[in-house]
DNA sequence: GCAAGGTC
């Protein structure tokens, strides 16, 4: 009898694939039934660990099971919120997926090997652990050692696929668990808080209008802080106060060129301080050139594409939320047109035949001329990133399709990537950068030109701006000249603005908020739970108008001088620098007085870890790590984890008065002392 | 009527 193997992955993309490579094109394709995505590929595959096979090569999609309280715990005046910390819960296979759990069952029936081929991550793990339990009903013999088997692979390039069938590995049972008690961390957490918030707080929204009647007030791991997020920007804009400073303004005129200097100490909060200095730079009469030096820079092409950096450059670039730009990619995805929209990778493998992709682009679009060039020699390998998901590559384009064929969404989404791609297989912009340096009386002043020389990725890349300067007069080192003028200047500092949406995917980035595929998600769900409104940025934003001008060059100075936002966040401010070149039209995050009335009353109640701060998501990232490497047992990091929320549970229910007031004062528009 | 994570 012929060995029969079962290959499952974990979407039907993957499972097309890998069969396409395996088979060598010569497959057979049976529907299944009960569902229209998933197909079975038949063919012959002679493994090296169990030689000449049978193989069905299957998927799943996603999660094959679900869990939800037990019967008895759901309608949600049926216990004290509190009983859903330790309520049995239920795992079953959700009636859209019972096809395919029938599928794998009857497969793996007169199957002697199961070979699992979901992605290379914790989730993945845990599918395929959700696979091995269906197919256990089938046979018992699929938990012995060696009978489940997993690929790993981290592309579906052709040789990477069959090196991966020749050495499969063991399921990780211990990534498998992290995410188990994830899953039921989640729930027990979210469910018990949502109920309890829901059941206290809606009824006091009811006075203002029946409307508000059937609202769920939730709470969620990352709903939450993503909402404390956008909180925590609003305080700061509307507690910011403006401090005034003042600096010193150098210019000089020579070859008919006016030349603008900058102060070397930017500028001070002290008035007395800066007309000190001023008075001895003007007893100096004249300032002496300390350094000319002229060197070669480069602007860097961008990097490959993550989807993080897809759903930032939609906000910025493309006038899309977050939500709308996956939408779109997940179209252009299922159509053929681009990768899997869904990674953290910015790697290409060094396997990838990146010049077959740069050719199909040759073929038509605004870039194909460009394209072509890249052919003609241009190609220059892209740089890598810091991040490798291990199971997707970063973001290109995988077959040319006419724009004119797609909606006017998914053309501007499917030129950004082919743009993005073709930018990141060329070479560096080049320019020469001239920095002059003078010393008047003892205080220091710099400016500086660009000279762009070679544009390269940015004739194909519009969405970076970096132009020559205007040209600088010619100085010499050791040259002293009176100033033509030198005064004094005096601004403002200004608030930061409200968070956009690249701003806030960028935190949720950086505290490890949701996941590449959930970040737009949460962000939506804030929205349509009404904790947060947005709306289109106004023009009130100098920021924006600073960096947009260039920074450097010397024609930058304006009016009462320049303002610079004192109260904005470092990683703001690098966030506002690189929207350079985009237009008006970024949505700005405004939370309700639902939004902020939850996040102060929750800070109110005085907990030591915050429940609106990202420090719990990482906690349970840490608790999975440590599951992952056998330090602990799913049942302690969800023993333990009860512990700690109980008690934030109870203390929410003795503190209730402190959540209350907060919707009286934010809400109900109420005077505290009334 | 609850969460967050997969995927279509």
């Amino acid at each position: 009898m012929v060995t029969k193997v079962l290959c499952v992955a974990e979407k039907p993309s993957i499972a097309k694939a890998v069969a396409g490579h395996l088979a060598g094109g010569g497959f057979t394709t049976r529907a299944v039934p009960g569902n229209q995505y998933v197909k079975n590929y038949l063919f012959h595959y002679n493994f090296p660990t169990w030689g000449p096979c049978d193989v069905t090569m299957t998927s799943v999609l996603g999660h094959l099971m679900s869990q939800d309280f037990e019967a008895a715990y759901r309608p949600w005046r049926s216990c004290d919120p509190s009983a859903l910390f330790d309520a049995r819960i239920e795992t079953y296979v959700e009636e859209g997926k019972k096809g395919i759990a029938k599928n794998i069952e009857t497969q793996a029936r007169t199957s002697q090997f199961l070979y699992i081929w979901t992605d290379c991550d914790r989730e993945g793990e845990n599918i395929g652990s959700e696979i091995r339990e269906v197919a256990k009903k089938a046979h018992a013999r699929f938990v012995e050692p060696g009978k489940t088997v997993r690929a790993r692979f981290s592309n579906t390039e052709r040789t990477h696929i069959i090196n991966a069938a020749g050495m499969p590995v063991p399921l990780d049972d211990r990534q498998a668990s992290a995410v188990a008690s994830r899953i039921e961390l989640d729930l027990r957490i979210g469910a018990s808080f949502t109920r309890n918030l829901t059941l206290t707080v809606q009824p006091m929204l009811q006075q203002r209008s029946a409307e508000e009647e059937r609202r769920v007030i939730s709470y969620g791991s990352c709903q939450f802080p993503t909402l404390g997020f956008v909180v925590e920007r609003y305080f700061k804009v509307r507690n910011f106060v403006p401090e005034t400073f003042w600096g010193i303004k150098v210019s000089h005129v020579k070859d008919g060129i006016k030349v603008g200097f900058n102060w070397g100490r930017g500028h001070l909060f002290d008035r007395m301080a800066v007309v000190v200095l001023f008075e001895r730079c003007l007893a100096a009469k004249t300032a002496k050139v300390t350094k000319v030096q002229t060197k070669a820079t480069s602007k860097w092409k961008p990097l490959p594409l993550t989807t993080v950096e897809l759903q930032k450059c939609g906000s910025r670039f493309l006038r899309m939320d977050s939500q709308r730009v996956m939408q779109v990619a997940e179209k252009l995805y299922q159509n053929g047109w681009i990768s899997y929209p869904r990674t953290e990778t910015d790697q290409f493998d060094s396997g990838m035949d990146l010049r077959a992709l740069v050719q199909k682009q040759t073929q038509g679009g605004a870039w194909n001329t460009f394209a072509q060039g890249l052919m003609n020699g241009g190609f220059s390998q892209p740089r890598n990133g810091r991040n490798n998901d291990k199971a997707h590559p970063p973001i290109h384009p995988v077959n040319f399709v006419n724009p004119t064929s797609l909606t006017s969404d998914e053309q501007r989404v499917y030129e950004f990537v082919v743009r993005r791609f073709l930018a990141a297989c060329s070479r560096d912009a080049q320019g020469s950068k001239t920095d002059i340096a003078i010393l008047y009386g003892v205080e220091t002043f710099h400016t500086s030109g660009l000279t762009v020389l070679e544009r390269n990725y940015l004739d194909v890349y519009p969405y970076d701006k970096w132009t020559s300067s205007q040209d600088l007069p010619t100085f010499r080192e050791g040259e002293v000249f009176e100033p033509t003028e030198a005064r004094i200047h005096e601004g403002q500092t200004t608030p930061p603005g409200y968070l956009t949406e690249p701003e806030l995917i960028a935190l949720m980035d950086a505290n490890g908020i949701g996941t590449d595929a959930t970040m737009a998600e949460h962000i939506a769900k804030i929205k349509e739970r009404k904790y947060v409104e947005t709306r289109a940025r106004g023009r009130q934003s100098t920021e924006e108008d600073e960096y947009v001008d260039g920074g450097d060059t010397p024609s930058a100075d304006r009016g009462r001088g320049r303002v610079r936002g004192r109260g904005r966040a470092r990683g703001a401010r690098n966030a506002a620098a690189s929207t350079r070149g985009a237009t008006t039209g970024v949505q700005e995050f405004i939370p309700t007085t639902l939004g902020v009335a939850l996040v102060e009353g929750y800070e109110n109640m005085g907990f030591e870890i915050s429940l609106t701060k990202p420090f719990l998501r990482k906690e349970m990232e840490l608790k999975m790590k440590a599951i992952c490497a056998g330090q602990k047992t799913r049942a302690q990091v969800v023993a333990e984890t009860v512990v700690q929320y109980r008690a934030v549970y109870m203390r929410t229910q003795q503190r209730l008065g402190v959540l209350q007031a907060s919707v009286r004062k934010y809400v109900l528009g109420e005077n505290p002392s009334s």
